[in-house]
DNA sequence: CGCATCGTTTCTGGATACAATCTACCCTCG
DNA sequence: CGAGGGTAGATTGTATCCAGAAACGATGCG
């Protein structure tokens, strides 16, 4: 009866069909690109005008946008975009090293040749996109390798807490994207997780998968802190 | 029709800032107190005129409540309640158990007296609590009790994670405190908890908070499946 | 007799209109 | 000249109304 909690962007991505959803999607984006910087007020008048509709759907947006943490409600005041302190973005890569190396070991063995061609897929497109500067499609790609990788793991709730974690991680690390070079090794390490899965090296793997997740972590949180002192 | 005229909270809590969050707190409580069980469809205009209000209120708060997990609303088909399955309830105590051992250990040691007397007072009120039957008292007193433990811990999207699963835990939690008795148990223990941090036995607190997580684990997952059975 | 199709009904999604609340500016008073 | 209060404008919260999708039932056809 009760699903599997899947991540948000999936069942999202099906459901275009009310207007709410679209608006969702498209701010959503927007906040996470950058358009929107932290603090800024949406007004729901603006909104609607913009979109060409009323502000029923705007106001039900905003709503699933507080629940995801990228907007602040304050009764008659309005909403204003979210930013993650420092110590936000380290616990969030904290939680993910402690999170999903062990849903990795829980996962890998389960994967089928379908899936290991997905997730060379996935890498590829990485790379592509990584060269071609599209920032706005890394943070979307990142998410599904990451996911895919504990597809199985057959820890529904866990799949969807690691799932809103990578969310938060991509302002951030957009951030550290258009600032840092840092992202060929993140690359290099992705195909050689995958290939150490195959390889039935499961262990060594999710030890990979941590010191990747740290890596990012400490080469972020250098550059966010750079950028929040000036 | 189906509505059973007015329970007594209905309507006497509408006088918080905005309706919308009444609403939700209001639905929200008679979600946890199984009074709404999962699977039935919460109509939105039979919502609105129980509390006598429009269904504009009654939406957003639907909306919050998807958010918070409690329902599942599909677009034009209206919103279910839903329910957790036992691989659900046993990720999300899976996770408890991974999760706030570490952060007792960050936060004990920073706790002052007057912090213990708050955390006495609440082991002192849940044993009360336990006696007298109040088992939606119950609920809300863990939750405070586990939180407080982790109060300095200073990791605040940890904090955030645990208290959503600790809400979680309130539903099914409920249907065991009904079914067993196994409750004297975990008050000893939060008291245990308690008296080892003040002792500065900060690692056996964590330990024995882990060990009471997994208790409480084996003891619901057994009731819940056989409840599930039936 | 079974099945498909169409109409009716019911409910949700969205638009428009109105009320309540907050913010900012100005005026008055000390 | 500064502080306090009040009013006007802007902005959000809620109600009412309309449109469109899904569920149900009836009816006609194979």
């Amino acid at each position: 009866m009760s699903a599997p909690a899947s991540p948000p962007s999936a069942t999202d991505r099906l459901r275009h069909k009310t207007v709410s959803a679209a608006v969702t999607e498209s701010l959503r984006q927007r906040i996470l690109n950058g358009e929107f910087a932290p603090g800024i007020q949406l007004r729901q008048d603006a909104l609607a005008e913009e979109f060409g509709i009323s502000r029923i759907p705007v106001r039900e947006a905003l709503l699933q946008l507080e629940a995801q943490g990228l907007v602040k409600i304050v009764p008659h005041r309005g909403a204003m975009v979210t930013g993650l302190s420092v110590e936000e973005v380290e616990d969030i890569f904290r939680l993910r090293e402690q999170l999903e190396p062990p849903l990795l070991a829980l996962s890998a063995r389960r994967f089928s040749e379908a899936d290991y061609r997905r997730l060379r897929s996935l890498t590829d497109e990485y790379g592509a996109a990584l060269e071609a500067g599209q920032v706005d499609r890394w943070g979307e790609l990142n998410r599904s390798f990451h996911l895919d990788l504990l597809r199985y793991a057959d820890r529904p709730r866990s799949l969807s807490i690691v799932s809103g974690l990578l969310q938060d991680c991509d302002r951030p690390t957009r951030l550290q994207l258009s600032a840092s070079g840092d992202t060929a090794r993140a690359d290099h390490e992705h195909t050689q997780i995958v290939a150490l899965c195959e390889a039935g090296r499961i262990n060594e793997a999710a030890d990979l998968l941590q010191a990747h997740i740290a890596h990012a972590a400490v080469s972020l949180v250098a550059i966010y802190r750079h950028a929040h002192a000036g």
